[in-house]
DNA sequence: CGGTGAATTGACGCTGCTCAATAGCGGTGG
DNA sequence: CCACCGCTATTGAGCAGCGTCAATTCACCG
């Protein structure tokens, strides 16, 4: 069950949040606070919801990669985010979702029902203190990603999301990334040739290395990190 | 005092749940929930709070107007959001705030103690959800401010930005924006010589008048509206 | 009126986009 | 096992939209 104790603590990222902390159990695990939870699969590129659509669960990645996002009318896209194993998204204070959610890659979510949750929600602060952590969470990442997308050149951008996802899925060092060059320029801002480039540009300088085009090295991260700031 | 009986109802845009419905009082208002309120004021450009510095008010714009942004180190501003009277903004759930907030005209503002938020909302689950509220309906403008700052061009961003103000702020069709033209460009990602060409360009094809600098009529917003999805 | 900060407008240049060609990589089947 | 196919990524050339720098003009206030 979720830990309440410092619900008004700052604690960090909300992957750091277990839905189900005693993880593994192949199907109906508890979820959080005792709700009724059930496992989906979805395929690579499958849609899980679409903007408009009732908001109707919770949503927790257990497997695989999931990205959010909105669509201008001509098909311009903005990815909001990548949701990773252990990351939440898909509740909403409004009755409908205002973005879309697809699988990266062949994913699996826990879902737990946001009547449910609401319900619980009304009659247990904690729940609801738990539910203003999920959302301050994704609205902080939105603030830091306001200022890249606003004011970042095309290499500060690449690599501030490099560091992110290194922070986030590398292992042992390495970081295998799910999504291709077209999603990362949709979540930067920029086109996938710009993302290619400025990979490249940071790879002749030396600052990573790759090992085929989605897994990459940071050598330095340090100085990468003031290339953001 | 907040009402409470819809709190997870779709209810549109923050500034429509009232701090304090029973307004006009010059000091200590009743505030959230009867919480203790105190009215402060500041002048033009004057700074409410540092990013970084600790988090300890929700502030509710009363009179005038407030930015909250975030800096690099070069000096690259990103505005956030605009506050205008009726709205809230401050309210973080880390121990710090992770913007900074100052007055974009002469502004006063009404603060509640967040320690005493927090341990009523603790006790009630009520107030839980309503800052659940806060935090969603702030991450639903910063999701459709990322579609726009990474995929809309400069005259849909600035036809976005009017319509949002003509909305939020215009008496009798008349807007009389309270920002400068930095200001505008440091929130749309553009610098404020494209902010003003793109106004020029607006009204030389009739599709706002100005009375004065800062005075915009629109003269068709289903056109506008048009011009940005 | 005159002064000061804000806004407009112009000329020019650069960053990142567009369009296009090529290379790499993974999966599939002969 | 390797040849082939399709998708993904890289790289190049040219261009355009927006930024930069600079010169006026405008609006507000003493």
């Amino acid at each position: 069950m979720l830990d309440m104790a410092n619900s008004f603590q700052d604690r960090g990222a909300q992957r750091f949040v277990p839905l189900n902390p005693s993880a593994g159990e192949p199907s109906a695990p508890r979820g959080l606070g005792g709700l009724a939870a059930k496992e989906v699969s979805y395929d690579r590129d499958e849609e899980i919801y679409g903007e408009g659509e009732p908001s109707e669960y919770l949503y927790c990645v257990r497997r695989g990669a999931v990205r959010t996002f909105k669509l201008l009318r001509d098909g311009r896209r903005q990815i909001d985010a990548f949701h990773l194993p252990g990351e939440y998204f898909g509740l909403s204070a409004s009755e409908t979702h205002r973005l879309s959610a697809e699988a990266v890659i062949d994913a699996k979510v826990v879902i737990v029902k946001r009547r449910a949750l609401e319900t619980r929600a009304m009659q247990e602060a904690d729940i609801a203190c738990a539910m203003w952590r999920l959302a301050a969470d994704d609205l902080r990442n939105a603030q830091d990603h306001m200022l890249l997308l606003g004011r970042k050149n095309a290499l500060e951008r690449v690599v501030a999301f490099l560091l992110d996802m290194d922070r986030r899925l590398s292992v042992a060092g390495v970081m295998a990334l799910p999504m291709c060059r077209r999603d990362i320029g949709d979540y930067l801002g920029l086109t996938l040739e710009t993302v290619s480039r400025s990979l490249s540009a940071l790879a002749e300088k030396g600052a990573l290395s790759f090992n085929g085009s989605r897994q990459i090295i940071l050598n330095n991260r340090a100085r990468l990190q003031a290339m953001t700031e």
